[in-house]
DNA sequence: CGGCCATCATTTGTGCACAAGTGACGTTTT
DNA sequence: AAAACGTCACTTGTGCACAAATGATGGCCG
């Protein structure tokens, strides 16, 4: 019955999984509104980090250093593919691969959200005092 | 070119919606991993909310309940149906609702699954001290 | 060399998450 | 009572996230 369940005593809105998802979902909430081109929170992160990239990256490996897996990698370069934003030529090494690049329209996107993003952080993180702010980041690496 | 970017010094994996969306992953493969069942963390916190709630519950304000919209709670709601998990019946006094109620053998599940949420929780605080765990659910409740 | 195994990109299927729209029903307001 | 507005459940369409499988290719090892 309900009351062995509540002698349980278990809180949900106190676990972690379960904040982990709402403040998350703020984020993203607040992101949404804000980002200019209409990019998702992953189409950015993986634009931004192939512009970066200093040598040659191929779709999975630049998958991995955003934490998608190859299959929802392969969505989200298709959509940064078709708004122009990045490239695709066949690797000459090695003929499984495809070798990425920014277009020169994809670097000028990206220029012009860099800023917003900042803003995004500082609203996302707009609840906390500065010192939760650093401590929050701190403890966020250590469990992710 | 590159070094536009680089010189915006912006650090991806820095970011909180990065770093939220990680521990998030992080904790929802212990999750999976660990769960009997085979329930989905959204299914879990759906099923024990509408467990532990003293009156009758609709669908929508069920989902409200745990953060989800009128369209994902309807996908989740569906799924423990069909495992006959949770019943729902016409609402007699409000012909739009449904009245949701828990099975005998949701609840059983339920009571099998607390412990090892509970578990999990720890499993996913795992990599912090004690007074580290307790900062970072109080300040995840602020950003939520 | 030839077999073995890892990796690459891709596909299919399931499950959240949210926007936008629909028709049925309730409530409130005039 | 009629109109206006809100809510309920549901649908469609898009976008992540991951499991599992596939065929092509590359590296390694005996």
């Amino acid at each position: 019955m309900a009351s062995d369940l509540a002698s349980q005593d278990y809180r949900l809105d106190e676990q972690v999984g379960f904040l982990l998802r709402k403040a998350n979902q703020r984020h993203l909430t607040i992101l949404s509104g804000m980002m200019p081109g209409g990019l998702t929170s992953m189409q950015f992160s993986t634009l931004y980090r192939l512009a970066t990239e200093p040598g040659p990256v191929s779709q999975n490996a630049l998958g991995r250093m955003v934490a998608m897996d190859a299959a929802t990698t392969k969505g989200v370069v298709a959509r940064l593919q078709a708004r122009n934003l990045i490239r695709t030529e066949p690797d000459p090494t090695d003929k499984r691969r495809y070798t990425l690049s920014t277009t020169e329209e994809g670097r000028a996107l990206l220029a012009g959200i860099l800023p917003v993003m900042r803003e995004i952080t500082r609203e996302t993180l707009a609840p906390l005092s500065p010192t939760e702010q650093e401590t929050l980041v701190r403890l966020l690496k250590k469990i992710s």
